[in-house]
DNA sequence: AGCCAGATTTTCT
DNA sequence: GAAAATCTGGCTA
């Protein structure tokens, strides 16, 4: 059974916000599209962070290295990074060219592909599959193959927008970091069951 | 439901 | 050498 996403297109790079705080809410309810081998992903996103220009807590904080560079280009690049000997995490940069910040796609509701998704993941739990910014990564098959690529014209991973309301986009305080902990530059679909993230902080 | 240790490697100080 | 934008499984209650 294959999931009907009506009018699913590519977003353009126009579209989105030139500054990371607000792409990071607008991407609230847009599609992740990874076209793979074994098939086509696509995931609906519904909680993201913003790591903003001048954060201490953003990996660009310190200036370009070769780790984070992807994060300095321009808004609606990838940029995949390597945590805990384990996950690979997936950001969209968020500024322009040689300025760096970007934001954390940190869950998604799974929508086509799930039994790819589930493969990948060791489990069949729906809910499980791509909550959290790791457990994403691993559903949607990132890794660090896909650190800069342009999502607004690559034609394996992409972000698209179909005609779906979101309910009501919330904002908390981000999760896993240790410096500038109180600003709330995390974002989620009010009400979604793929959220992470303990459920004292959920508006 | 909540707490905690362990995994494991890249990156920068 | 330490810390890191995390997750899992096992423990306690």
């Amino acid at each position: 059974m294959r999931v009907v996403i009506a009018c699913m297109r590519r977003i353009r790079r126009s579209e989105l916000p030139s500054d990371t705080t607000e792409l990071a809410r607008m991407l609230i309810g847009k599609l992740l599209v990874h076209n793979t081998r074994q098939g086509r992903l696509i995931g609906r996103i519904v909680e993201t962070e913003a790591y903003p220009v001048g954060d201490a807590s953003g990996h660009a904080f310190r200036g370009l290295t070769q780790r984070n560079r992807s994060l300095f280009l321009e808004r609606g690049h990838a940029y995949v990074y390597f945590i805990y000997g384990v996950w690979y995490c997936l950001n969209v940069s968020g500024e322009s060219e040689g300025t760096g910040g970007g934001v954390l796609l940190r869950a998604l509701e799974p929508l086509e592909g799930i039994p790819i998704m589930e493969k990948r993941r060791g489990t069949t739990r729906l809910h499980d599959l791509a909550r959290g910014p790791g457990r994403l990564a691993q559903a949607m098959g990132v890794d660090r193959k896909q650190d800069g690529l342009d999502l607004c014209h690559d034609s394996t991973l992409w972000l698209a927008a179909d005609g779906s309301k979101v309910r009501s986009v919330r904002a908390t305080t981000r999760i896993g970091i240790t410096r500038e902990k109180e600003r709330p530059l995390r974002f989620y679909e009010a009400g979604s069951p793929f959220v992470s993230g303990p459920k004292h902080i959920l508006g």
